[in-house]
RNA sequence: GCCCAAGUGGUGGAAUUGGUAGACACAAGGGACUUAAAAUCCCUCGGACUUCGGUCUGUGCCGGUUCAAAUCCGGCCUUGGGCACCA
């Protein structure tokens, strides 16, 4: 069937329709297990249905169905499934605002993103969508709460916790960026409240070590930001004493200064302040208390602090030094308090100035003396240990671990290990999400539901009040419950689980969406890990942490056999439009929609992935687009214009053909060896898509007098049969159409990826350079096969080379086999 | 402050291991076709000079290593990202 050019160039509605529905009719993007076959799961990570797809979208999924559809014409059995992260607040926004339940406002914005889907004609295996707001899904997360519950992984405490008060719920920290809300940069609060929390930070270790599993699957920058994250520290922890004779340990990564400690500093919620009742303390720690979050992080922050009046004895050297309550001083990390050294710590110093504290020298420079009086600030290089009775001489180095003997000798002192990371704050003061599988009971306390009586159903029909708390906690036919321990009246928690817990796991229920279970497990450990997983690095120590996380949990559950879920990693860089992120408050949005229906799906994938390599930013260009446009239009002609010559016959791979006819030929191969090369192993689709365009290009310079011949129709078969499978995953609806035209009866879409001839790949002729003293200064032609002798031959013998080195001596003549000859002359 | 990327024509970007800088495309200019336009096809296209053969110069800046540097090393500038009172 042939289908009439428009004048922009051919009829893409009506291609991109027509074999689409030949795909799902014949239903070929459909995966089954298979053990005899080579899987590959591809996964894009999966969308929030926000109701539009953007641009941002059709780049991450135009990548991952390049990728999906190239694996399958190379013989993998591909899994490339899709679904929707479906809790989260704007559902709940949506429902403050206009009063749309936020069950039917998701149900409705999946719905036309699944037309925009399909409109893009993206390969994806449809039979295994699922949405995580389905009961039948989240239940698995309310087992897993269960699960790490009784393992002591899953616990309830009361903590500092981040408050956003404008999405009017608590927030990891993962969530908080620079003292501001990821999601709607509010600033945060710190809120004393009791809360869930996942213990991620029992798998710290774990997760670092991972990362040497994932080698070099996952990009080095992905992997440094969360090795920071987690930001593992070595050091001692020393028993200080108060004066009173109570234990005050201290963390310390210094301990070779420990005989400098001229004070101690103490974190303003620390407990032991409560028994202080000096009013110039107590005003100190109420204002730090009411300050956000983003002041207390501020650069320019004055680290301020008084005088507690207490005191505390170094296990050391018996020093006896005041203890501070300071602002800087973090009660989560650590103990909560620190020791101060001032001559080698910059901040201790400019506190120890401030406030008149002492300076005690412990570390000298090697070779020239340094004096407290004239110390403008801290030494924090190497040097040797002075004033720090028996280590005194040793280099500071040697110091550290003796110092750490000593003190576990004594039994004041252990080392520790200790990490940044905190554990995953997961409960929610809003309604749109899974229910935390936990009940209140006045006599036993909080107790988890029983495994059998899950899910517990978040309910639908709910009415708003016009603000933003949670319609949960007036509907006492959810809250009422009976304890699962005594069977008395009981109340059932109303918070809801983070939506990352959502999305921590739904890449291996892919692999069996419909099972009664948590997974089938034949399936699961057939399919996972994810071979190659595609998405935004906004998620580095988001999304991609947390599913590292829990997927480790899973493994420790037994219900997965993979220890990391995602073994390659790609991080697409955004879109932007003129120098900035496309948003709506920039106004500089580029609609989906708009693009494909004026040029096609075919054009706007293959301007995706033909304006920038996959992980850098890619600039939106509306000429850029009708440049993709109209290479697709170019093949279209030069495909039409030949198609009724189409042949099956070949020529073979020695076949004497005429000049222009080889050469085509070999621009044939050649490009399919560099085509492979750079999807398969360069991940680069830009350059990949350049060379198709410059085979394109060669078959515009074929002369009708060569193509007419019958050689010349054998070798055009040739390239079609070849250049149009290439073309098929970047481009999947023209192709098939130009597969069609050609007269084959099968569908593209099941063909191999085409194989080239080596010996055929190699041109005839290549030109090397004449250097003298490393300028250019001639070139000829060669076979590709010449010797260094014959090369340094010919450039000595070249007429223009002789010019330049006449009465000049050759000091070196340097041959590079089939680039270049370097003749130094002096 | 610390760590990590990146900086190449008017523009997006190529150059895979140190070996012809600027592939491919966009924009621009010219030509062909056309009554004309659009579309299409072809050609030119870093800069300066040129006797039109070429010559010099050029990959953020300064220096170095090398026969040869966009690529390696040292220092600096700019942009982007990460971490930042983590004891």
């Amino acid at each position: 069937m042939r289908c009439s050019m428009t004048e922009r160039g051919y009829l893409f509605k009506d291609i991109e329709s027509k074999w689409r529905k030949r795909w799902e009719d014949d239903r070929v993007f459909e995966s089954r297990r298979d053990p005899d076959r080579k899987k590959y799961y591809l996964l894009e990570m999966f969308p929030y249905p926000s109701g539009r797809l953007h641009m941002g979208h059709v780049r991450n999924y135009s990548i991952g169905d390049l990728m999906a559809r190239f694996k399958r014409m190379r013989g993998y059995n591909v899994l490339h499934p899709i679904g929707w992260d479906a809790f989260g607040l704007p559902a709940e926004n949506a429902a403050i605002k206009e009063g749309i339940p936020p069950f039917r406002w998701t149900l409705d914005n999946i719905g036309h993103m699944k037309e925009q889907f399909g409109k893009l004609g993206v390969s994806y295996d449809w039979t295994r969508e699922f949405a995580t707001c389905d009961p039948n899904y989240y239940r698995w997360n309310q087992w897993v709460f269960l699960k790490m519950y009784e393992r002591g992984l899953a616990y309830k405490k009361k903590a500092s916790v981040n408050w956003c008060p404008s999405c009017n719920t608590v927030l990891a920290n993962e969530q908080v960026v620079d003292g501001l809300c990821w999601r709607c940069e509010s600033n945060v609060l710190q809120k004393e409240l009791e809360q869930w929390f996942f213990k991620i930070t029992d798998y710290a270790e774990d997760l670092l070590k991972g990362h040497d599993e994932l080698g070099d699957g996952w990009p080095e920058r992905v992997v440094t930001m969360q090795r920071n994250w987690i930001g593992r520290s070595t050091g001692l922890t020393v028993k200080f004493r108060l004066e009173s004779g109570e234990d005050f340990p201290i963390y310390t990564t210094r301990p070779d200064t420990v005989f400098g400690v001229t004070f101690m500093v103490i974190a303003p919620e620390h407990s032991l302040l409560d028994r202080v009742g000096d009013p110039r303390v107590r005003e100190f720690i109420e204002r730090f208390k009411s300050q956000p979050l983003v002041d207390r992080l501020s650069d320019e922050k004055e680290k301020e602090g008084v005088d507690t009046g207490l005191k505390v004895i170094n296990p050391f050297n018996g020093d006896i030094v005041p203890l501070y309550v300071g602002n800087f001083v973090l009660m989560e990390y650590g103990t909560g308090a620190i020791m101060a050294v001032p001559a080698h710590d910059t901040r201790d110093f400019a506190f120890a100035k401030k406030y008149g504290i002492p300076v005690k020298l412990v570390i000298d420079r090697p070779g020239e003396s340094l004096s407290v009086s004239t110390m403008e600030d801290a030494y924090v290089e190497d040097g040797v240990c002075v004033n720090s009775g028996p280590f005194d001489g040793l280099g500071n180095r040697e110091a550290m671990s003796k110092i750490s003997d000593y003190a576990e000798e004594k039994g004041f002192g252990k080392r520790a290990v200790t990490y940044r990371l905190r554990d995953w704050l997961i409960s929610r003061q809003r309604y749109w999400g899974c229910p935390i599988p936990v009940v209140y009971c006045d006599k036993c306390g909080p107790q988890p539901v029983k495994e059998e009586e899950l899910p517990v159903v978040l309910p639908t029909d709910v009415e708003f009040r016009g603000d933003s708390r949670s319609p949960l906690i007036f509907m006492d036919d959810f809250i009422k419950t009976s304890c699962p321990k005594c069977g008395g009246a009981a109340r059932r928690e109303t918070d809801t689980m983070d939506t990352f817990v959502d999305s921590s796991w739904y890449f291996a229920k892919f692999t069996s969406p419909k099972s009664s279970g948590m997974f089938d497990q034949e399936e699961v450990n057939y399919w996972m890990p994810v071979d190659q997983y595609i998405g935004g690095i906004e998620h580095a120590c988001l999304h991609l942490l947390y599913a590292r996380f829990f997927n480790m949990v899973l493994n420790d559950l037994g219900v997965v056999n993979c220890r990391e879920p995602f073994t390659r990693l790609l991080t697409q860089g955004m879109v932007i439009k003129e120098g900035a992120k496309m948003s709506k408050s920039k106004g500089n949005i580029v609609d989906p929609d708009k693009i494909i229906e004026e040029y096609g799906a075919d054009t706007a994938r293959l301007f995706m992935l033909f304006a920038s390599p996959p992980e850098k930013d890619l600039d939106w260009s509306d000429k850029g687009v009708e440049g993709c446009s109209r290479f697709i239009g170019r093949v279209w002609r030069v495909v039409s214009k030949y198609a009724a010559d189409y042949t099956a016959e070949r020529c073979a791979a020695e076949a004497a053909l005429s000049d222009e006819l080889r050469a085509l030929r070999i621009e044939l191969h050649r490009t399919m060896k560099i085509v492979t090369h750079d999807i398969e192993e360069r991940l680069q689709y830009n350059t990949a898509i350049a060379r198709l365009m410059e085979l394109v290009n060669a078959l515009y310079q074929l002369p009708d007098s060569e193509a007419a011949t019958p050689d010349g129709k054998k070798v055009l078969s040739e390239v079609f049969d070849s250049l149009i499978p290439m073309l098929s995953p970047f481009v999947p609806h023209v192709a098939e159409e130009m597969w069609a035209m050609l007269g084959h009866k099968e569908l593209l879409v099941n063909q191999p990826w085409p194989a080239y001839i080596e010996a055929l790949s190699v041109r005839d002729e290549i030109e090397i350079v004449f250097q003298v003293n490393g300028k250019n200064r001639s070139k000829a032609p060669v076979a590709p096969d010449i010797s260094k002798d014959e090369m340094e031959r010919l450039a000595l013998a070249d007429q223009r080379i002789g010019d330049f080195i006449a009465g000049k001596q050759v000091v070196k003549v340097i041959v590079v086999p089939g680039k270049l000859v370097n003749i130094v002359v002096k």
